[in-house]
DNA sequence: CCTATTTCGCTACGATAGTTTCGTAATTGA
DNA sequence: TCAATTACGAAACTATCGTAGCGAAATAGG
């Protein structure tokens, strides 16, 4: 009703492409910390303002880019389950790896979490962007968990396991490593994983 | 040789108390981000240099007082491991569960990581910090593993189970509910740990 | 074509907070 | 007592987030 909402100059999505950019490259190559509005700005070849007309606040803007860059994570239904869980898990570590490794220039094979962690703090500081964090992460795990449910109804797993828990033990060790531990996490490790989990959870024979 | 290390102005040990205190208190009652290293010197009656003095920089004082904070998990070899890991896993959960809650007022309901989120940030922005918080934990968990290892060796769990694995998947999922789903952790979640891990380390009878 | 409306870039500003400089006080060894 | 050395406190410095005020540009509607 009444004012049509579309009206004066529209905003440039160009400008909204540049901006994500400038903030990736710079969140790559320097960490959270280390990337301040202003270099963002001037990278993107905008104003300061621009960019507080489209994110109310730096960690905001930081999230967006952290959001585009983990994207989705198709997750196969082979009917093999070993399988599956293998894709999708190396697909989650991968996509933390990248994000442990940036942020700090050429050391990439250290053990820091990197922008992982520093994400992790950002989402303790905003109660928004934590229910943000959550929403990615738990849209993401939704499949998985269909995953594990259905295979449970074709009687692939004992039905007396929560398949909540069941991921919880297969996703919980990853972000722990690249988290706290920062012990590696290479394909024997997801092996090792998946063994350990499901071994308890199909049935005995 | 040479240069007896204790010359001039000694420092007082009252102050760096009273300076970990001021700091504990505000860590508590704000979170890391709303503390101020001004409000800290000025609770504790002290100048910003003196601070500066004992910790480089914010960060290392704060993780500083959350290494005070953690203290030690001792873990009971009573020979009924299920009962150890219940004990063990309880209070990690329960001391990373005050510091979710710690940070942010009154709210203590939520389900935001609190501190411990920006512990995450913390240790991910310094490479010295990670370490020292790496130590923290593996110094924790060496503990566990070698009750892990020495059941192992009694025949109560199988030969083929990494030990090390096996923790991972008790302990990850525990640090991935409260840093990343914030997911609630109670008596049963942890009970389900134990089943889950466990069902398929022990031996078949 | 004209006006209202919104965005854009620019410059400057206020505020907050981490970190450093500098002069002074306390302490030890000779 | 004197010199060297270290700790201390006050104030200054610096960086950065976020805002405000401007004129120009772009668009929709009449």
């Amino acid at each position: 009703m009444a004012g049509s909402g579309n009206r004066g100059r529209p905003r440039d999505a160009e400008v909204d492409r540049r901006i994500l950019n400038a903030a990736r490259d710079l969140l790559l190559s320097k960490g959270y910390a280390a990337l301040s509005i202003d270099e963002v700005a001037e990278r993107a070849g905008s104003a300061k303002t621009t960019l507080y007309r489209r994110w109310p606040t730096k960690d905001h803007l930081i999230l967006s880019v952290i959001a585009q860059m983990q994207g989705d994570v198709s997750i196969p239904d082979s009917g093999d389950l070993r399988a599956d869980l293998r894709y999708y898990l190396k697909a989650v570590a991968g996509g933390l790896d990248g994000m442990r490794k940036a942020g700090r220039g050429e050391d990439a094979d250290d053990r820091s979490a990197g922008l992982v962690g520093e994400l992790a703090g950002v989402a303790a500081r905003h109660r928004d962007l934590g229910e943000l964090v959550r929403s990615v992460f738990e849209r993401r795990n939704a499949v998985a968990i269909g995953l594990l449910t259905s295979t449970t109804e074709r009687g692939a797993l004992r039905a007396d396991v929560d398949p909540v828990v069941l991921l919880d033990q297969l996703i919980g060790p990853i972000y722990y490593r690249v988290l706290v531990t920062g012990a590696p996490i290479d394909t024997d490790y997801i092996e090792a994983l998946i063994d350990g989990a499901l071994l308890g959870a199909e049935p005995r024979v």
